[in-house]
DNA sequence: CTACAAGTTAAAGCGCGCTTCAAGTCAAGG
DNA sequence: CCTTGACTTGAAGCGCGCTTTAACTTGTAG
């Protein structure tokens, strides 16, 4: 009794129930009951849904999620799984503190020149005259990684 | 003469082709002459392709890096205008920066349960009984921006 | 009975920076 | 002449985590 309807387990757990659904099809949450095909939750998979917002806001990815929630093989405690896995994440947020100094780096260390217009710098750069923009070389592409965000199809006017 | 076709600039630049095409469609690169329809670049484009690698391994997004390009108000040089640029960008690597951290903490904090299966915690959670799960509660949603990675529209299996 | 709110589904969309594909053009070498 | 290889274009695809949309059902309030 007193089960709760989609929208209020999302308030309660500050997420959207767009969210709850994904979670379900993803397989971080289970099925629950239905009544006239509505979902009707146990108030105790708030823990769960809590556990999954924790998980991610870690940095865990969905994937990486569902594996921590579903079931660890037979004697691993759910802190052993997560100590596990966390060494994992630390590390990848390590490798990401990382890529984010260099940007820094290359923030700082550029640009240090005189050139009145950029063309200036193109001829500096492309005649290997340094023109002070680059910090240490190994200009060997840009970043792959860290931060994202025209689609247009349409040219760019000159 | 001894113009560039795209292949041999791109390889000149340690980029793919159609990195270079993508680039002059977004308005990174201007379009260069051609012979026959194959784009004939002049050397000196190396240059401006080399500052766009820079700005891109900097952390800018490609609208940005446009910005950063093409044609500074006049009196600004490249050095100015970079340093503007970089101060914003470099706002925004410390407040990653920042996420990235508490993601850590997140990971350091959580789980120092004993329970010995994680529908215990789950209880203990919905209940309100901490079990030492959180860290400092705030447990407001997910992480929004950093890192990214079920598209398969179907099902998980329970 | 009618309205409205909240639920349901499958499918598509978003952002970003390219990459990949299909279908075609072109020049040089055998 | 034919092949090969590098180029051309427009359009679609990828990854990730949801959100949004469209079309429909259901329970409740007036």
């Amino acid at each position: 009794m007193a089960t709760l309807m989609i929208g209020q387990l999302a308030q309660r757990a500050g997420v959207a129930a767009s969210a709850l659904r994904y979670y379900e099809r993803a397989g971080l949450l289970p099925p629950p009951a239905r009544s006239s095909k509505r979902r009707q939750y146990d108030p105790n998979i708030l823990g769960r849904v809590r556990i999954i917002l924790l998980a991610r806001k870690a940095g865990f990815t969905v994937s990486e999620t569902r594996a921590f929630l579903n079931r660890f093989p037979v004697g691993t405690t759910p802190a052993v799984r997560w100590r596990e896995m966390a060494k994992k994440k630390l590390a990848e947020l390590d490798e990401l503190m990382a890529q984010v100094g260099q940007m820094k780096a290359v923030l700082n260390a550029s640009f240090n020149c005189e050139c009145r217009h950029l063309e200036d710098c193109e001829r500096l750069v492309a005649a290997k005259n340094r023109c002070r923009i680059e910090p240490n070389s190994t200009t060997t592409g840009a970043a792959k990684d860290p931060l994202q965000r025209l689609r247009s199809k349409r040219q760019w006017r000159w």
